[in-house]
DNA sequence: ATCCCGAGGG
DNA sequence: CCCTCTGGAT
């Protein structure tokens, strides 16, 4: 089949399944957005939800946060995975949010990676979560699925994917689009030993009989 | 044991 | 390009 075929089974598909898959991650605007992500790496949204709770109500905004103690930012995030640089990310974050954006959660990637702990994964959240822009978050998940599928032709890096992914998908599916391709890596499509007896889609998976 | 919606540094 | 950071869930 076309790659233009593909495309569209695999957007038929998930649009009846899951036609509001979203972020679980509980925020209230852009600033804990920005934190939520950041704290996400390697860790579950549920655990991140725990620990943002009392994180927010101790430094609600940008402000407060970048005059923290990392000592003190670490013990709130204690509980989640590699606490210690997320600590230091999270206040170096919030100094150059308030001394070099003026408080503004920027919309451009290459200004939100000025940021430490904001890589281009997490500037592409924050980009379409946030600004509705045609950004798509290639995180292990799309990265993964994405060339399985044959979404993406064997994309070497994360970019690489991206910009196929983004080129072929119209603009107003792309943030679900990448919720579907994680929820599938999440639950079917795992990494080691793919669940294709599971696997409802595999009338278009481009791997299917190869993994 | 093995895996989780990464990023920074060498 | 590879290594490290790291706790919790299953």
């Amino acid at each position: 089949m076309t790659k233009k075929e593909r495309y569209q089974l695999f957007i038929d598909h998930f649009s009846k399944k899951s036609p509001t898959a979203e972020t679980e991650l509980e925020y209230t605007n852009p600033y804990e957005l920005l934190v939520a992500v950041i704290l996400s790496a390697q860790c579950t949204d549920k655990r991140v939800n725990i620990v943002t709770k009392d994180l927010f109500r101790r430094f609600p905004e940008a402000q407060s946060l970048s005059e923290a103690d990392v000592e003190e930012v670490f013990e709130y995030i204690r509980s989640i995975s590699y606490p210690n640089n997320k600590a230091k990310h999270l206040v170096g974050m919030a100094k150059i949010l308030v001394n070099e954006f003026n408080n503004v959660v920027p919309s451009d990637i290459d200004d939100l990676q000025k940021m430490p702990g904001v890589g281009r994964k997490t500037a592409n959240v924050i980009a379409s979560v946030v600004y509705n822009k045609p950004a798509m978050a290639v995180d292990t998940h799309v990265f993964r699925v994405a060339n399985r599928l044959g979404l993406t032709n064997n994309a070497k890096t994360p970019l690489e994917s991206e910009k196929e992914l983004i080129k072929n998908l119209p603009e107003e599916v792309i943030p679900v689009a990448h919720h579907w391709l994680i929820l599938h890596g999440r639950y079917i499509c795992v990494a080691r030993k793919p669940k294709c007896g599971e696997c409802d889609i595999t009338h278009f998976c481009k791997s299917f009989g190869k993994v």
